[in-house]
DNA sequence: GCCAAGCGAGGATATTTTTCCTATATGGCT
DNA sequence: AGCCATATAGGAAAAATATCCTCGCTTGGC
């Protein structure tokens, strides 16, 4: 991901590693040496200013730098005082998140000034799974309106075949007639299911087992 | 290095590998539609047009690609056969799951009799952030029904700060008065944001944003 | 075959970035 | 202490990008 802050840090650490200051950068770069000045990153209404990619080519020009260069800069690895990580939460691992609850993200404590984790008392989850301990997880993308309000167009849902399913679930069905749909599992019985639909414009559906091809549980969506 | 045709020739194969059109990229980015149109890449008295940055995070935002994707595809590589992946092998790279389309896995051939991923046509997508590529990425867990039928009482949300945030994004706000909500923010101006409830029987809300700490967009939602 | 939606060309306009400019501060050198 | 080059804040103007708009073409669904 590429942020506002992350730009301007990327171009800083471009600077500081040649040894030079964002305005001589910025002149090395033929741009006006005013050009990267940190009083013009932020407008006077607040507006964020974002250089183009042609001042950003202009700069690796001069500094015979590469994008990835570029891209490790933008990455911070450069050496972070604060990690990603809480202190107090467990050590990471891969595809670990720090977890909170509501109620407490709300007491103090919890976050820095910026809004990162910080502090203690963080939980960890798990997250989607690596493909190697949740093994045939895949993902879905909506397309249409179908399932507004929860999914919206474009918004994808990670799907994991085989795992256990319950009421209240939210799952992918294929009908034997090719037909996939997403909605809440009701009930199932012998024979049956009945699927809530996640639209409240849609009708609610209910089919003989016999006639599903798989049905599935989505366990992550995107927002 | 960056040269204007590689940035608009990787613009195009990410449109490409997202099965959109360069129209269809831009819109997802919530840019213009014709913000890429190839007539607008090179001006009428024949300079060449560059993208801003801005214009740049906001397609990796849209597509969840890293810089490390889009710097692929600005040196030329193009992205490996997707089709191979499914049939039984681990996805090239950890962290990535194959994706299909909705309609499409209506269509037969791209799952096996148990509802696994198999056959061919699949793409892939990175997710979800590792630590290590989204500094700062947390998890809230949901308590109550406040948020329902979005959110459901311990769904986890994956938050992360520092995320560009557009307008229709689910987003988490936390108050100066250390009241935290999920909502939809509806309109951001240089003093206020205006934010829409998921919950119909909720009000909505608007802010000065001297009230608010900060605001993060909500990433990814446990099922 | 019809129609709606999407795509893209390209012009006009609005907004944003870059350049130009002035002013002040700072550090190195004499 | 004084001079000079450089750095940076920040406003105004110029230049560039993004948005808005119209229009013709293509495509897919019905």
């Amino acid at each position: 991901m590429l942020s506002h802050e992350r730009i301007w840090s990327a171009l800083d650490a471009l600077a500081e590693r040649h040894g030079l200051t964002p305005s001589g950068l910025a002149r090395r770069a033929g741009l006006d040496s005013t050009a990267f000045n940190k009083s013009k990153r932020c407008g006077a209404d607040g507006r964020d200013r974002w250089p183009s990619t042609e001042s950003l080519a202009k700069v690796l020009d001069a500094t015979q730098s590469s994008l990835e260069d570029f891209m490790a800069l933008v990455r911070g690895e450069r050496p972070q005082e604060s990690g990603s990580f809480p202190e107090g939460a467990f050590p990471p691992q891969s595809g670990s998140i720090p977890l909170l609850g509501f109620a407490q993200a709300g007491s103090g404590g919890f976050f820095d000034d910026g809004g990162f984790p910080a502090g203690q008392g963080w939980d960890v989850v798990d997250f989607p799974a690596q493909p190697s301990q949740r093994p045939g997880v895949y993902a879905l993308e909506v397309q249409g309106d179908s399932m507004m309000p929860l999914y919206r167009d474009g918004d994808i849902l990670v799907v994991e075949p085989g795992a256990q399913i319950r009421r209240g679930d939210r799952v992918v069905v294929r009908t034997r007639e090719g037909e996939v749909m997403a909605k809440v599992l009701n009930r199932q019985s012998a024979k049956t299911i009945e699927l809530v639909s996640l639209n409240p414009e849609h009708p609610n559906r209910s089919f003989e087992l016999s006639e599903i091809d798989w049905m599935a549980r989505i366990i992550w969506a995107s927002q």
